[in-house]
DNA sequence: AGCACGCCGACT
DNA sequence: GTCGGCGTGCTC
């Protein structure tokens, strides 16, 4: 019998093993096994497909392990993860390593440990001396030793002092998950009879009174000396509520009358009741967006519910998710991230308690490896709540898919393989399993908008606010007039932090959006304009003032602050633009009184540091609230009057043939979460080119014209949702070689497919690490058969890597980028 | 991706 | 002459 398996590499093909016979019956599609893969690595890999070919033109190796008794993945998402690496044009092993949560996915690590006989012959070379003394007889990962030395090559150190029977090496599993055990405590088999235990009583009155106590009060909390079957006792809890000492118990355990086991127990949070709180009623506009949605699924599979801010598109999700579940059926609520999880996981838990699971990739990953198991179990979780990831949970009867927030682009992953949109793939995912989609949003974007305009999907409306809540007033300030005028404070204009003040008067709260981080954007030479750019990568630094540090926000690199300029040797560095760090700043000098918090990337690495600034904000310890895009992501505040939008020109200039769609997306959102049950919200929206249609059209919330203007530029321009983007990109270290290969492939996809082919292009950031960038931009009619367009491409990368010249370039695709 | 093998320049 | 750097090719 052989296995074809996935091995989590960015490889093409599927790889052959042999299975032992002893459990050659035990194998199913789905399972995973552990596979040896070149000289001395092994894998978990998944099996594809059982077969009895033998494979004639190679050595086929034998598979290690089976680690499964019952399949991991099921065939449902095996057709999916097919699908999956089909249309983003990646290997299955990408989608396999995106899919499995690390605890599931265990590899070979190489370790090294001293060998304790050893005595040197003849004295070891420099190197191999620094990375001996390094050594203990425990032993350590080549992977940390190369890290903690410094040394680059170190394999090769590492066989020679092998060859010199200096060290041992062997191959260890580096088992990630673990079980969490908990320690209990119970009777022993001894004890338990009653004639010996009256014995041990009157033992321990004589000698041990404290340990008496113990006894009695275990035997009290148990209620195992009653008709009920015994409770389970936790060590941790039993030493907890008597107050006695771990000595005191080790007594009874010493005198075999106690004994401690280790039981295994989830991470889950089991002790959520199950019961369902009373679901609120739904309001008149409410309630009919919901029977439209019913009406529509009839129809169609998938429906847009386009539902203006706080228009209570939550409630609307809630009362399906219920109807969906009294069916029996599973739901998947996607999130964009993890910015929005916190409030709605609140508001779903209090309906659903424990059958709502939520899977995110900031928790830890053992919890995600339970929650995976769980959902293959015979009672997985009804709900769950996720981000992107949580399209590959194994579902049995999955009924109803909600993508909250679809316009956002975070569900679409960027850079590591597979590049893939979860909205799309979360529609494709429950067309696989015959369930219903519901896109849901304020902003739709500009290809949901036209499915639901073409009929593809269907469409549900909801243009009433909650509870009769006004949008808000949006008042645009030209701060280039301003700034000519020397009226700007900084940032500020004077008509904003007017507002600011009365707002911190009524004390009320604002917040204040800039989409950038940092301190300033970037320092220029004033004398030379020169700019610091990362050695690695193709982008200027941004100013971090906290470290008084540059940082690249694209690899992570840290560089200092240069004094001079390294160019013309001039001292007149300046800062240019502001972010939210600089922001935050100044508004501590100007309101120096009032509370203030920033939101963005590098404030909220941890789950509880956003969260707490979140707690902060909505019970009002906190007055001015300062963020990037993440202020605009649904958040439901209460007491926000105003909302600043510092510079919308940032959004408006930025490169990109959806700059538009999304500066209007952002800045409807921010203004969104301006507003309060009895007055009307007001946003001050700050940009120098106040003409532009896409602030007249903010200002009047007019998203159909926004979309329409966008369609009539998007068909004019062969852009989506009227053409399908593919984006090749190719990578070399040679920058020149690359520039030649790129147009050799250029000119092979246009003999191809013509016009559709723009480029090669130097893309924004042109090189990462060592590696130089060049793009190949595809555009093809949204008419035409994609998958055959896919072939394409896929034939001409082989017949071009085929060619001894273009071995060495790295071809890899960004199908549908966003 | 990760590892082995092989070729080439900088040092003993 | 050898050690260590890096380019190339393969992994069932």
């Amino acid at each position: 019998m052989f296995i074809d398996v996935i091995v989590p590499l960015p490889l093409n093909t599927c790889f052959t093993y042999v299975l032992p016979k002893e459990w050659a019956e035990q194998v199913q599609v789905g399972c995973r096994v552990v596979v040896p893969f070149g000289t001395k690595k092994f894998y978990t890999a998944i099996v594809r497909r059982m077969h009895n070919q033998k494979p004639e033109d190679y050595e086929v190796k034998e598979a290690m392990a089976l680690l499964d008794g019952q399949p991991i993945v099921l065939p449902l998402q095996l057709k999916f993860w097919t699908w999956l690496a089909d249309y983003y044009l990646c290997a299955l092993g990408d989608v396999y390593k995106a899919a499995l949560p690390a605890g599931l996915k265990i590899e070979s690590e190489t370790v090294v440990a001293r060998n304790p006989e050893f005595e040197a012959a003849e004295p070891l070379s420099q190197r191999e001396q620094l990375l001996f003394d390094r050594l203990t007889e425990k032993g350590e990962s080549v992977t940390k030793l190369a890290k903690a030395t410094g040394l680059h090559n170190i394999l090769a150190t590492v066989k020679t002092l092998l060859e010199r029977e200096a060290i041992v090496v062997k191959e260890e599993l580096k088992h990630t998950y673990k079980p969490k055990m908990e320690a209990r405590v119970r009777l022993t088999q001894a004890a338990a009879n009653e004639r010996r235990m009256h014995f041990f009583f009157d033992d321990l009155q004589r000698h041990a009174p404290k340990q008496l106590d113990l006894l009695m009060k275990y035997l009290e909390f148990s209620g195992c000396m009653g008709q009920l079957p015994a409770k389970t006792v936790t060590k941790a809890e039993l030493l907890q509520r008597t107050g006695a000492t771990a000595a005191t118990l080790n007594g009874l355990v010493g005198k075999g009358i106690l004994e401690i086991y280790q039981e295994e127990t989830g991470r889950l949070n089991a002790s959520a009741e199950d019961t369902a709180a009373e679901l609120r009623p739904l309001n008149l506009h409410q309630q009919r967006a919901h029977d439209e949605i019913v009406q529509r699924f009839a129809q169609k599979n998938i429906c847009l519910l386009h539902g203006v801010t706080a228009s209570g598109k939550t409630e609307i999700y809630i009362h399906l998710i219920d109807e969906a579940v009294r069916q029996g059926k599973q739901v998947l609520y996607l999130l964009p991230e993890i910015a929005l999880t916190t409030q709605i996981t609140e508001r779903l838990r209090r309906v659903f308690g424990g059958r709502l699971g939520v899977y995110h990739s900031k928790f830890p990953d053992a919890e995600r490896v339970e929650i995976w198991q769980k959902q293959l179990s015979g009672q997985p979780y009804d709900i769950i709540l996720g981000v992107r990831s949580s399209v590959f949970l194994p579902f049995h009867r999955l009924g109803l898919v909600i993508v909250d927030e679809e316009h956002e682009n975070t569900y679409k992953q960027q850079d590591p393989a597979p590049r893939y949109h979860a909205r799309n793939a979360a529609i494709m995912l429950a067309s696989f399993c015959g369930a219903k989609t519901l896109l849901g949003t304020a902003t739709p974007s500009i290809e949901s908008w036209s499915n639901a305009r073409s009929g593809k999907y269907g469409l549900v409306e909801l243009k009433e606010r909650y509870q009769e809540m006004q949008l808000p007033e949006i008042i645009p300030i030209d701060i280039k007039e301003l700034r000519r005028k020397k009226r700007m404070s900084g940032p500020f204009s004077p008509f904003l932090l007017q507002n600011i003040r009365e707002a911190l008067e009524q004390k009320e709260q604002v917040i204040l959006f800039q989409n950038r981080r940092g301190f300033a954007p970037m320092i220029e030479c004033h004398t030379c304009g020169w700019v610091p750019k990362c050695a690695h990568c193709d982008v200027s630094l941004t100013y971090h003032k906290g470290l008084n540090q540059l940082t690249c926000h694209y690899c992570g690199a840290v560089y200092q602050v240069p004094l001079r300029c390294p160019a013309c040797a001039g001292t007149d560095l300046r800062h240019r633009g502001f972010g939210t760090e600089k922001i935050e700043d100044d508004i501590r000098t100007l309101f120096p009184e009032a509370r203030v918090a920033r939101m963005d990337l590098d404030t909220t690495r941890t789950r509880a540091a956003y969260e707490r600034i979140i707690a902060d904000f909505e019970q009002g310890r906190t007055d001015i609230l300062i963020g990037t895009q993440m202020v605009s992501k649904g958040l439901d505040f209460d007491h926000v009057s105003v909302v600043g939008i510092l510079n919308a020109d940032t959004m408006l200039n930025y490169p990109d043939f959806r700059a538009y769609e999304r500066a209007f997306q952002l800045m409807a959102q921010v203004a969104g979460r301006a507003g309060r049950k009895n007055k009307r919200g007001r946003v001050v929206l700050q940009t120098s080119s106040a003409g532009h249609p896409i602030i007249a059209q903010v200002i009047r919330n007019d998203y159909e014209a926004m979309a329409s203007g966008q369609m009539a530029e998007r068909k004019l321009f062969h852009y989506p949702p009227y053409f399908r983007l593919v984006y090749v990109y190719l990578k070399h270290r040679n920058e020149s070689q690359l520039e030649q290969m790129a147009q050799v492939m250029g000119e092979r996809l246009r003999a191809c497919f013509g016009e559709r082919i723009l480029g090669p292009d130097k893309p924004p950031v042109s090189r990462i690490q060592t590696l130089f960038i060049r793009k190949i931009m595809v555009k093809i009619e949204t008419a035409a058969s994609m998958s055959q367009a896919r072939q394409l491409l896929r034939q001409i990368q082989s017949e071009m890597q085929a060619d001894e010249r273009f071995k060495s370039l790295l071809v890899y695709y960004d199908v549908d980028p966003a």
